[in-house]
DNA sequence: CTGAAAGCGCTTACAG
DNA sequence: CTGAAAGCGCTTACAG
């Protein structure tokens, strides 16, 4: 076994000063040609790597992004990770990932944890909880330190720092628009609790798209559900009583439970009613039938999040401040259940 | 913006030493009462933190852990992360995720970034072009280096270190013994290439089954897919010439895939033809019929993954070599695919 | 051209 | 009871 080498052993065994070890490795000219080369050839020849941790205490950055997401067994969710990877990747940044289990005590648990030096900058998306709570103290305390904080998706308008979100409620209004365009007017929402913002600013697109084509508003069209395990009897009530024309669905579960409770009643998608839904993940893909959808783009938004806190830690955190609202483009999927 | 305070900065300001200061934070008794309360209100007043890096630094030992994975939109992998954190968070650990997209030579490259000092040891899956080429120089070396590997899921016989998998072959060949339990003599397989470890496994698993029943191994029930996106054309092929009681699918999508092919065609599962897949994703739960699947504990590997990291870890690292294979238990969850 | 010193933020054995 | 010193592994301004 042998341990990783480091710049004062490389110099006792070459019986030189650590400064010039170090100044030879980094290929400075202070250092004469042949010290520097036969240095570098030990180094070489021992693999030696600088420590990080040691560059980070040095440097006052660790080149490491901090993630924290509500969970990651959840298609959206992992996709944005992926996007935040690749482009951490290319400029030689690590991620190191923090789940909140949309917990407001681990959030901040977390976050006090990563904030103590381990990391450059945080992207995050709020847990239920938090927004539920609407105490976002551990965020500001952060960003006031001057750590950089990008946030996605579920976002909040108390906290001022830099966002990557798409329109939720107008990508809302053009799908719900979408099934008006092919005659539906008995339009169902199954959404979530309000709280959730996204959830929230879905359900303001749903009502619009209603508004602007004189449809009367039904309150009884509306289901939110609280937890997608007990959601089956609600929605089955709302599709065999109502005799409705479609259903919007503010996530691709909802829709799919819509889709195979319908079934269970012996009712046929899209038959009977179309479906559409939010978030273009995997079920939807693979669902019988497939489900139209509203793309969600998480790899951009990953992308986008991760190359915003990059500028903000390397641009010479000049600007203070200014921050800015990234809207990533939507657009609809048509698939088989909407034909 | 008040930075992060520090022990130097506390001591100028209540004119003692850092000593002091640092002694009496971690409520040393060395320390007089009186300075002792007095350096703690004040840290807590500012609410001072120490510095991980520096921490890391000094105890060389960053409580960090490294995960290697080939991608994170899986269900599976991120299952397994979901595993680990827990754990993770549990024993007050963090997990820094580096992804190889399943090549090689990411795999190398985010493995030394991370052994340079910025953590304690690794858990990881191979990617399949590692698998490929057999190269493994890569996790030989950090092993060399004390520093710990768990592997999981896609590993090799040719590292010794701790594992955690499942048992392959013999949950493969429970699922097709299931099959013909219901009467199902041609048997289709789904595969990967030879060269994914799990793959080889499973395939293996499949041919013992059919030779412990008598039957005829056929090769021309047994496809190789390469490539996902193209495989359809393959899997409609075997369909529609083979007359085929079931399938065994190496995983949800190759499955799902099945299904829906089989739709195309005329065909319909369970009806015409039986599916079973390893793997119980959400695809399984979710698909039109539901798939019968093999679980493959995520979590749970997870979970003993990260245990079995952090004991060697913490376990004073004494005994060396004695590495273990955690063999995960699986169970057949079966569905309406089979009925 | 080379090296001693200071410093990043912390801990701890040792002096006083 | 308090503090100066050494050290974790590195970099760099400064002396010589």
């Amino acid at each position: 076994m042998k341990r990783k080498v480091t710049l004062k052993q490389i110099a006792k065994e070459l019986d030189v000063s650590i400064s010039t070890v170090s100044k030879s490795l980094r290929n400075s000219l202070e250092i004469g040609e042949e010290t520097r080369l036969k240095v570098q050839a030990f180094a070489k020849f021992y693999n030696y790597k600088p420590n990080n941790i040691a560059l980070s205490l040095k440097n006052k950055k660790t080149k490491t992004i901090g993630i924290i997401i509500p969970e990651i067994v959840h298609h959206f969710f992992s996709t944005v990770i992926n996007g935040i990877e690749q482009v951490a990747n290319e400029f030689g940044y690590s991620v190191i990932i923090c789940l909140s289990d949309d917990s407001f005590e681990k959030e901040v648990r977390n976050m006090e944890m990563l904030a103590n030096g381990s990391i450059d900058g945080f992207i995050m998306s709020l847990s239920k909880e938090t927004q539920l709570k609407g105490d976002f103290h551990h965020i500001t305390e952060v960003i006031n330190q001057g750590m950089p904080v990008i946030m996605f998706d579920r976002v909040t308008n108390e906290i001022l720092c830099d966002k990557v979100i798409i329109d939720d409620k107008y990508a809302a209004y053009e799908a719900v628009q979408s099934l008006i365009d092919k005659g539906k007017k008995k339009i169902a929402l199954v959404t979530t609790v309000d709280y959730v913002s996204v959830g929230k600013l879905r359900t303001d697109g749903y009502t619009k798209a209603l508004l602007d084509n004189n449809i009367p508003f039904d309150d009884n069209l509306i289901i939110k559900i609280e937890n997608i395990d007990t959601c089956e009897i609600i929605i089955g009530k709302l599709l065999e009583d109502k005799a409705i024309d479609a259903v919007f669905a503010v996530n691709e579960l909802f829709a799919v439970t819509c889709i195979k409770t319908a079934n269970k009643i012996g009712l046929t998608v899209p038959q009977d009613f179309a479906v559409i839904a939010f978030t273009d993940g995997i079920i939807s893909k693979y669902s019988t039938p497939t489900i139209t959808t509203v793309s969600q783009n998480g790899l951009k938004m990953g992308n986008k999040a991760a190359k915003m806190l990059i500028d903000r830690l390397e641009l010479e955190e000049t600007e203070e401040e200014n921050y800015t609202t990234e809207v990533i483009e939507t657009y609809l999927i048509e698939r088989e259940s909407t034909n």
